[in-house]
DNA sequence: CATATTTTATTTGATTTTCAAACCAAATTT
DNA sequence: AAATTTGGTTTGAAAATCAAATAAAATATG
């Protein structure tokens, strides 16, 4: 690997990873209690359309089994952060609802995530930041195809 | 956010969850019996200069404690990637050295990350790539002055 | 309609990863 | 010589995860 390759591995590889750390270590700041993991449980909650917070949907957009999250749900819920809720049309399913508490989470978390992309458009000119955004769409447009595969 | 910057968020959130999920699946097949975090263990064995093979040293490159890496490593001897050395020189100091196994496990771990940095550099053109290596460049500047205050 | 199958979720038991704290031994400082 | 620091290990506990077993509701099939 020459100099240029080495650098896209190393972002891609460190850069995310150390992200992700900053990135817990200014959430537990805010929001003590709760691990990384559970933000992001919390986060795809609030984020989720109604009928798409279902069990079996949340597991499948958080990558994880349904039993699994079965038993984040629970502790999240016995911490306060959700309820869950019985649909009434398919008693089967359990609809899980973000409560205060967990929007309050998912705020500061938002916040950080602004705070992150403004880091990235700031650390660049107006002109990189075309190129770097036609970049980004053809290298995520190529893993997501490889993906398919 | 905007468009581009919903773009930036989703790359650098997802993008690097699904890479190490793509890796694990590409080397599960490889390489089987051990996890993505042995693979990585391994990695920074063998990527260690002599006299920054110590536990300590590994320990602080891998990010968790001396403690978890005892654990990790005794596993990885014992499955036969990996031996252990008591300096001479420093008698407390550890030293873990790679064995073929492992040579063999990083070969496939390299081969990996060049076809990860080649789809890169292949889903862009000569010209966006050296905007997108000053971007990453600025990037990653940025970051790691952030994480020194 | 009755039975079989599929879907949705929970429970359980095990594994992996991790840490903090207690501990030991060697090296260094006072 | 005694105290402290440094480098590692052990141990006990917690979090995250999965597969498999289970249960109940919905749907399909004969």
């Amino acid at each position: 690997m020459n100099h240029n390759e080495s650098m896209i591995d190393a972002v891609l590889v460190h850069l995310f990873n150390d992200l992700l750390r900053i990135e817990e270590k200014t959430l537990q700041k805010q929001v003590g209690n709760l691990s990384m993991r559970e933000v992001h449980i919390i986060e795809a909650v609030c984020a989720a359309q109604t009928e798409d917070n279902t069990m079996t949907v949340l597991a499948a957009t958080l990558r994880v089994t349904v039993g699994s999250l079965t038993v984040a749900i629970k502790t999240l819920e016995r911490k306060g952060y959700v309820r869950r809720q019985r649909s009434s049309t398919d008693k089967r399913r359990v609809h899980v609802i973000p409560l205060p508490s967990a929007l309050e989470v998912e705020k500061h978390h938002r916040a950080f995530h602004h705070r992150m992309v403004d880091a990235v458009t700031g650390a660049v000119s107006p002109e990189q930041l075309d190129v770097l955004i036609q970049s980004l769409h053809a290298i995520y447009d190529y893993f997501y195809d490889q993906e398919e595969a």
